[in-house]
Parts: structure tokens; C-alpha cells; sequence
DNA sequence: TGAAATCTACCAACTAGTAGGAAGGCTAAA
DNA sequence: TTTAGCCTTCCTACTAGTTGGTAGATTTCA
């Protein structure tokens, strides 16, 4: 996910990966200057206020999202394979570490707090994010892979809410393993209707 | 929930859905200070540091929730209801905004900043609450009344994912409806194996 | 009377943010 | 080809307000 090497790529990936650990109030200018080794003022002259920065921060994030769950669509053909590369995508992410907790969720806990140009672009994500999982489990519906016991947009929304709550265990609980140990029974669910 | 009339209580009871709110960073002395009209130093009388306060405020919430789900397991002999109360319970914590999430999941997706003495803590609800569920679970297995796909363990672990996920996306979309949504379809599962 | 609770008045460190200057690189005219 | 101007980046140095926390005096009340 790090990539960037220009000094606005890197300000941006050290604000994240510190909003991933500790939230919108868990972090400062100077947390971000003392990691990359510039100055304060230096970061306001790329991002001039906080809420500035997160805004483009959420923006690049949900960017890179959509742009991921769209070409795994175009990629894999079976939407069983494209929930489970989903899944797939966060375990890796989880058990490496590179990015265990998804910007959105963490901000969405803070929600109340958020300004309001944050707060609206989280809430964009879920509705993104529920969005793709709907399709996905429509698709595969009407392909007979999938057997679901509610609306595709309700199972969604359980699915979603599985992942995010399985993230949290992990850290509550320090286990990286418990993400699988809590998302894969909800697919094998929706794929093995008759038990 | 609040109920606590002494100097104490209020502090408690006011930092408790300040931490709801924005986490353990989201707040300060002077919030606290300001929401029941005291002065900062009034409070540092009766928590010295931030972190003791955070520490006894885990503690009492703990106690309150072990409390409540004991006497849950005594008053009412059906585990599949107790199952039920314990979602109705948060169900209607959520609804009424009295308290919108769980203190100890909202500080477990700061768990890396979070005092030591704050983290292990919350471990520890994560663990006591995953014993309930679990034993709720095993009990209702050998009635008859549950039939698991998984180990009592795994399945107290998703359904715990669950509600923790259900909670945030309640906060993302500002739709309490949400919870029973995610939640219901969840129990409903473990009641009716025969589909 | 004496302890608990609250107060005023501090403190050093940190917060987001600003002003203004120095250094480098790009372009365009001489 | 030089040079002037400009734009971007980064800097030092600063601000006002907030943070968690302390010292010590005053009030409240059993």
C-alpha cells in the first residue's frame, strides 16, 4: 500500500497508518513530522489544516478501494472468488500488519467527532462498500452460487458488519488468526445452503 | 445507565460518553470540567491521572456489564432467550442513544495507544464476554435448543464480531435500525438449523 | 476540629496554525 | 548562454489556545 515517494505521498501514508492506530484525535503534525523527518510547517504547506488532510486522506483511501474492488470484478468471474479475494485482501493485510484496520471503520467509531467533510466520505465508504458486496451477492445469487437467507442487501450489511467487528476482535484479543476464524464461516454460510 | 449522583459518578458517568463519543484521545479534563461544572484541578482530586480514570472508569463498566449479564443468566433460564435479552439489551441502549456503543470495543480499536494498564483491561472484557457467549451457547447446545456449525468458542466469536460491527455501522449510516438488521438474522441461525 | 471537596492560580508541554525568509528548480527573455 | 523572475518547497520562529497535572488556599460538612 506504501508506495509514494513524493513528500506529500509520504506525509499522507504516515497520517494513516497513525488514523489506523489511533484515530482523528490519535495523531499531530508533529507525530507526522517526527516520523518522516520534516518540519510542521512544512506538512501545513502540503495539507493546510488537519481536516484538510484526512479529507484528501479518506479520499485517496476509498480511491484505491473502489479502484481495488473494481478490478478484482473485472479480474475474477466467480463472485464466490471475489468475496473471498476480499476477504483474502484483509487477511493478508491483517496478518502482515501493512494495514490492520480499515481507515473508514476507524474513523466511523469516532463519527460524532469527525468534521463534517471527513464524516460524509466515511459514511460514502460504507455505502460503497455495501453496495459491492450487494452486487456481488445478487450476482452470484442469480448464478446459483450463493443460497441467502435475507435480501443481498441485508446479508451485505451482516457481511460488513462481520468484517469490521472480526478486526476489532483481533485487536481487542491481540490474534491475528481470529479474522478468519470469524469471516470464513459467514461465506461458507452463504455458499452451503443444505446442510 | 447513569444513575450516580456523587461528584465521582458524574465524572464517570460523563467521561464514560465522552470516551463513547470519541475514544480515549476524544476527551479532556476540561470537557469533563465543563459538561458538569467543575473545575479541572475538582477533578484531578478525585482521579489524579487521565489514565487512572480510565482505568477505574473500565473497571465500573466491567462490573455493571458482568453484573447485568449474571443476572441475566439467573433470571432468565432459557439460554436462547438470554441470548435474546443481551441483543435486546444493546438494542435498546442503541435506539435510545443512552449508550450507542460499547465503552471497551470503542477503546479496543485504540488498543496500541491505549495505557497499558487501559489495554489489558479491555482485554479483559473481550475475553469475559466471549466466556459468557460461549457458555450461553454450550448451555443452549445441550438443550437442544442451538445447533452450531462451529465450536461454542468460534460461534461466540462471530456473533461478538457482529454486534461490534453492527454498532459502527449504525454510527456510519446514523441508522439504529441497522443493529437488529445485522444482529437478528444471527440468532435466527443458531435457532433453526433445519432450513 | 479535622478531613474531604473544591477552589484559584499556576506550570511545562503540546496543539493546530501563521509569517516570512532561504534555497532550489523551471521558464523565458536578453 | 546567461540571467532574471517566479513558483514550489522547506525552513526558522512564532502565535494563541489546549493538554494533563500541581501547589496551596478556602470552603463544606460530619
Amino acid at each position: 500500500m506504501k508506495s509514494m515517494t513524493s513528500t506529500s505521498g509520504k506525509i499522507l501514508d504516515t497520517a494513516q497508518s497513525l488514523i489506523i492506530a489511533g484515530g482523528y484525535n490519535g495523531f499531530s503534525y508533529a507525530d507526522i513530522s517526527a516520523a518522516i523527518g520534516i518540519r510542521k510547517a512544512s506538512i501545513h504547506h502540503h495539507f493546510p489544516t488537519k481536516a484538510e488532510l484526512v479529507t484528501i486522506l479518506v479520499d485517496r483511501y476509498r480511491q484505491q478501494v473502489d479502484g481495488g474492488l473494481n478490478s478484482l470484478r473485472e479480474q475474477v468471474s466467480s463472485p464466490a472468488e471475489q468475496l473471498q479475494a476480499y476477504l483474502n485482501f484483509w487477511q493478508t493485510c491483517i496478518r502482515d500488519a501493512s494495514l490492520p484496520f480499515c481507515v473508514c471503520a476507524m474513523l466511523a467509531g469516532e463519527m460524532q467527532m469527525l468534521p463534517e467533510e471527513v464524516a460524509s466520505r466515511v459514511r460514502a465508504h460504507f455505502h460503497s462498500l455495501a453496495g459491492w458486496l450487494t452486487s456481488v451477492l445478487k450476482t452470484g445469487t442469480e448464478q446459483g452460487l450463493f443460497q441467502l437467507d435475507k435480501r443481498p442487501e441485508e446479508e451485505a450489511q451482516m457481511l460488513m458488519a462481520s468484517v469490521h467487528g472480526a478486526m476489532l476482535s483481533v485487536r481487542a484479543f491481540g490474534d491475528p488468526g481470529l479474522f478468519s476464524t470469524i469471516v470464513s464461516p459467514q461465506i461458507t454460510r452463504l455458499l452451503a445452503p443444505a446442510r
